[in-house]
DNA sequence: ATGAATCTGACAGGTTGATTACAAATCTGT
DNA sequence: ACAGATTTGTAATCAACCTGTCAGATTCAT
C-alpha cells in the first residue's frame, strides 16, 4: 500500500497550466459499475459526478454544467432515452455517451436519434470508454482541447499516434504511448505507482511486480536518454513525475 | 477556471466579426429528430429552419435562400431525391447534405448523382453532422470536386462510387468502398479497429473475429499492392491508419 | 554501512497482425 | 425461384516483436 492520502492532496493541490478539467455527469445504478466509472474517471483526471437513477440523473444535468454525460440506458424510474429526452428539452447541449447491454441492438439506433452522440456496448475495456469520452469532449470543445500534448521539446500527437522530441520522430508501442499520454496529461503530478497502473494497465496494483519500472525505462530510453534535459523523474517512495526542471 | 473559459465560449459563438450568420434548411418528418437537429444547429450558431415534410422542404427552398439544406431521404408525400430534383430544377444551388439509412447503399449514389454534395448515414454522432455541416458551409455547393477524396495519388470518387490510383482504375467492393472512404476522410488519423468496426460495420467489436484485419488486407491488395508508396500503415496494438508517409 | 527502493539487461511466453484457405452469405441473370 | 459467381466472415497457422518476469547491480536515505 503506498501513500493514498498524500497522493490525493497532491492531485488536488496541482492544477494543471494548459489542460481544463472537464466535469463528467455519470447515470448509473448498479453500484459496482458506477463506483468504478467514477474512480477510473477520476483517476484520468475528469471530474465526475454520479448520478444512482433517472431522476437524479436528470436533476443534476439541468442543475450543474457538465462537458459530458454517460448515461446507462437501463435504468430503475426513468430510463436512459426518457432522461436524455428531458435533458434535450430542457435545452441543454452537452454530448452523451450511451450505455447498452449486448442484446439491446435497437436500443442504440434509438438512442443515437434522440441525440446521444456515441455509444458503447457493455461490457467493455475501460480503455475503450476512456477513448470515446476523450473523443466526444474533444469534438465538444473542439478549439478547447488539442490533440497534441507538449512538454518542453516533446510533442505528442494523440490522432496520429506519433511521439517527436526536439523535432526527431519517436517509435512508441501501445503501452509506453499510453503511459507517456498519462504522463503528460498530468505533468507535474507525481503519479503513484498504483494509479499509472489502474490507468495504463487493468491491475489492482499487484504490489510485488516491476512492471512499471520496466516501462518507465524502456520509455526513458527513447525519450530522455539522448538529451540533457531529462523529463521523467524518480520520486523516491511515491511514485514518477513528468516535468521540465526548473518549473 | 472553468467559469472563464465557457464566458470566453460564449462570447466566441455570439460575436463573429468575420463570419456572417448561415441559413440551414432541415428537411426532416421526424419529430425528435428534427427538433434535436433544429435545436442542435442553432446552438451551433447557424439559424435553421424546419420543414416537416417534402413538399413543405421544397417551398421553403424555394422561397428562402438558405446556406445548405439537410434532407432527409425517406419523408412523406415527396422523398429526399424529388424534393432535391425540385429544388435543382428551381435552379437553387445551396448544398445538400442527405441523411440515408445505414445499408442503403444505392440511395447514397442516387442522392449523390442527383447533385447532393455529401452524405451521412443514420444513426450518426451529432458531432460528425457538425463536422460535415462546417465543410459543406465552408466550402459551399461544390458538386463533382466534392465528392472526390485524395491522398496522394489516390482518388475516390464518391458519386461515380470510384477509386483511381495514379491514374489506373480500381474495383471495389461495398465493405471496401466504405472503409477506404472511412481512411480518406480521417486520414493521418490512427483508426482503432473499434472505430472502424462501429463506422463501416454495424457492431461494437467482439474482439475475436478479424474482419477488419482481414477487409484492410483485401483493400491493401487494390490499393497499395502494386504501388512503390504505400498508404495503408498498421500501427502495431493501436490500429491503422492512411498517410502519406513523409508527411 | 545497511536495508530498501529503484535501475538494468536478458529471456521467454504471449500477444498481435499477416496470410491463406474455406465456408457462409449475398448478388446476379435467367 | 434457381444456380453460379462474387463478396464477406471465420478459422488456423506463422512470424515478428511486445511485454512481464526475474535476478543481480546500483542508488538513496538514514
Amino acid at each position: 500500500m503506498r501513500a493514498a492520502i498524500r497522493c490525493e492532496l497532491w492531485q488536488d493541490a496541482c492544477i494543471h497550466p494548459d489542460v481544463p478539467t472537464m466535469k463528467i455527469l455519470i447515470v448509473e445504478d448498479e453500484p459496482k459499475t458506477g463506483d468504478y466509472l467514477k474512480q477510473g474517471l477520476t483517476e484520468a483526471g475528469f471530474v465526475t459526478d454520479l448520478a444512482r437513477d433517472g431522476w437524479e440523473g436528470l436533476e443534476l444535468a439541468k442543475a450543474g454544467h457538465y462537458d459530458l454525460m454517460i448515461l446507462d440506458v437501463m435504468l430503475p424510474g426513468l430510463n436512459g432515452w426518457q432522461v436524455l429526452e428531458g435533458v434535450r428539452r430542457g435545452g441543454i447541449e452537452m454530448p452523451v455517451l450511451f450505455l447498452t447491454a449486448r442484446d439491446q441492438v435497437e436500443d442504440r439506433v434509438k438512442g443515437l436519434e434522440l441525440g446521444a452522440d456515441d455509444y458503447l456496448v457493455k461490457p467493455f475495456a475501460f480503455a475503450e470508454l476512456l477513448a470515446r469520452v476523450r473523443s466526444l469532449v474533444r469534438r465538444g470543445h473542439a478549439s478547447l482541447e488539442s490533440t497534441v500534448l507538449k512538454a518542453a521539446d516533446l510533442e505528442l500527437d494523440l490522432l496520429r499516434r506519433r511521439a517527436m522530441r526536439a523535432g526527431h520522430k519517436i517509435e512508441l508501442t501501445a503501452k509506453e504511448f499510453a503511459l507517456l499520454e498519462l504522463f503528460l496529461r498530468r505533468q507535474g503530478e507525481v503519479l503513484p505507482r498504483s494509479l499509472i497502473a489502474s490507468q495504463v494497465w487493468d491491475m489492482n496494483f499487484d504490489s510485488d511486480t516491476n512492471v512499471i519500472d520496466v516501462a518507465v525505462r524502456r520509455l526513458r530510453l527513447k525519450i530522455d536518454n539522448e538529451h540533457e534535459i531529462k523529463l521523467i523523474h524518480t520520486v523516491r517512495g511515491m511514485g514518477y513525475v513528468l516535468e521540465v526542471s526548473g518549473q
